[in-house]
DNA sequence: AGCGGTACTGTGGTCAGACCACAGAGAGGC
DNA sequence: GCCTCTCTGTGGTCTGACCACAGTACCGCT
């Protein structure tokens, strides 16, 4: 009518925005095989041209693929540079499922609900497999078990002991769901240390329900390697009433964005360290 | 030493990436509740001089953020223009599982058996509850009656009745997981189409479990629910041979990244209407 | 005074070019 | 032969520019 020129079409060929257009070449070639875990991205240049599309358009399609732990990037030259497809999901449903809920599109009360189903599940599995591997579960209970630890010290222990459950089930999905569930409720647990009036209490009945949670996995109890995890995890929520409450302090948490996920990989074994 | 010229220090005054700094700004920002759903974020020049960083690098956290869901952004003036808070998970979790099935991050038969745990609980929750709300359950499967439908169609509402039971759950969380999970393995459930000899006696065999799982729902029977769900997704999978298969053909899949996500909810919507 | 159209403005979307930091690779000197 | 030094290719960032788009405000006409 008015407004364009209506004389140069600028053909529009598909409907996506740049970066999408490289999203989606990226993931076809992941579907068909041309790209796989370990190799390398076409450089950013290289791609934009191939793709005809700006240099920033790429690293915006680049950015999203990072943030869901698809890829690492790395400066520099050499065979680790690049940006190499690594498929890490942790990081990313954490930060998925945390910044969900910071932007209050997920409840604090069904994130705790989801991580009861998905935990109850998982060491019933455990608990059914034939030879489980406990090892680093193990690990984590013995190092929770110093006197020395600080609550958020414990806290951690706590949280990739959790983890290490999911882990001895060997899948993954519920894996990475864990980790993320739990860190996105971070903040939430750590406000709850607030209202507990004797810890050193507290830290003892979680030390003792914790080797109860792993003595009825090791006995291939599946029934009451259940019932415990049930008990336990309502147990904590009930006590800091943490279950549809306010945020917690705001300072607490949102320290970095670690959208890679290597972060609370190296943190899980991290800890077991100590 | 030789490498940099030892005399200025650039003041690393954090090891965070430009675009990293705007993702946290953004999230402590959301955390402290200056950000809520509904509002606006700052125009990306503004945010670029506020924060010292280039308006590219705040195109990269809006990009991210845009992925996983948390924001929707329009071109033009007036209220509805700019980036506007909205924080639907579903489309973000969807792309998520996709991404790393594509990228052989998670495993087909990981995704299924998550599915399995949380569907199941999801139905025993829902049959436990005193008044579900389970029309749209109920839409969906008169819908798929019509003998009109093209497999592709009914696999679609098949979908939709999934997780029309999680949304009956309340639990945005499950949801969302449901979702993701559904959508990420699309392209194998299509391609078990291929092995099926009588679709027809399939489909029909399909419909009586989905009613045979909201009728164990509605009578408030949890574990026949619970059981119903377990045999009739098995049934499918076994019965396709998916788990630990093959990758499905590359071109069913993979044609659109659609990383905001109102895509899958419009569609379930749609799908609803037929 | 009321109405319609037009120009303006602010927004995201994209591109091009430039520069830097970095890390390996290869050439050069000892 | 070993060490050093430059060279090259990569991601990371910034700047500036332009476009498309959708409200908003203004202006002229009736």
């Amino acid at each position: 009518m008015s407004s364009t020129d209506a004389a140069t079409i600028p053909a529009p060929v598909d409907d996506l925005r740049a970066w999408q257009s490289v999203l989606a070449h990226v993931e076809a070639q992941l579907l068909d095989g041309t790209l796989s875990p370990g190799d390398h991205l076409p450089p950013e240049r290289t791609l934009a041209s191939d793709l005809g599309v700006g240099r920033s358009s790429v690293r915006e399609a680049v950015r999203v693929l990072e943030a869901m732990g698809l890829i690492r990037t790395q400066t520099g030259s050499g065979p680790n540079a690049g940006a190499i497809i690594v498929a890490t999901p942790q990081g990313a449903m954490s930060a998925l499922l945390r910044l969900q809920v910071a932007a209050q599109g997920f409840r604090v009360r069904d994130v705790v609900k989801t991580r009861l189903v998905l935990e109850a599940a998982v060491v019933a599995d455990v608990a059914d497999s034939a030879s489980p591997d406990l090892e680093q579960s193990e690990r984590l209970l013995d190092a929770m078990d110093s006197p020395e630890l600080t609550p958020q010290e414990f806290l951690a222990l706590d949280a990739a002991f959790h983890v290490s459950l999911a882990a001895a089930s060997g899948n993954e999905v519920v894996t990475a769901m864990m980790a993320g569930l739990r860190s996105s409720i971070e903040g939430y647990v750590q406000a709850g240390l607030a209202v507990i009036d004797d810890w050193e209490a507290t830290a003892e009945r979680l030390r003792e329900e914790h080797r109860g949670i792993l003595g009825a996995i090791a006995a291939g109890d599946a029934l009451t390697a259940r019932a415990r995890v049930h008990s336990h995890i309502t147990g904590y929520y009930t006590q800091t009433a943490l279950v549809a409450e306010a945020p917690p302090t705001p300072e607490t948490t949102a320290v970095v964005a670690a959208p890679t996920g290597t972060g609370h990989i190296a943190l899980s074994r991290r800890t077991a360290e100590q």
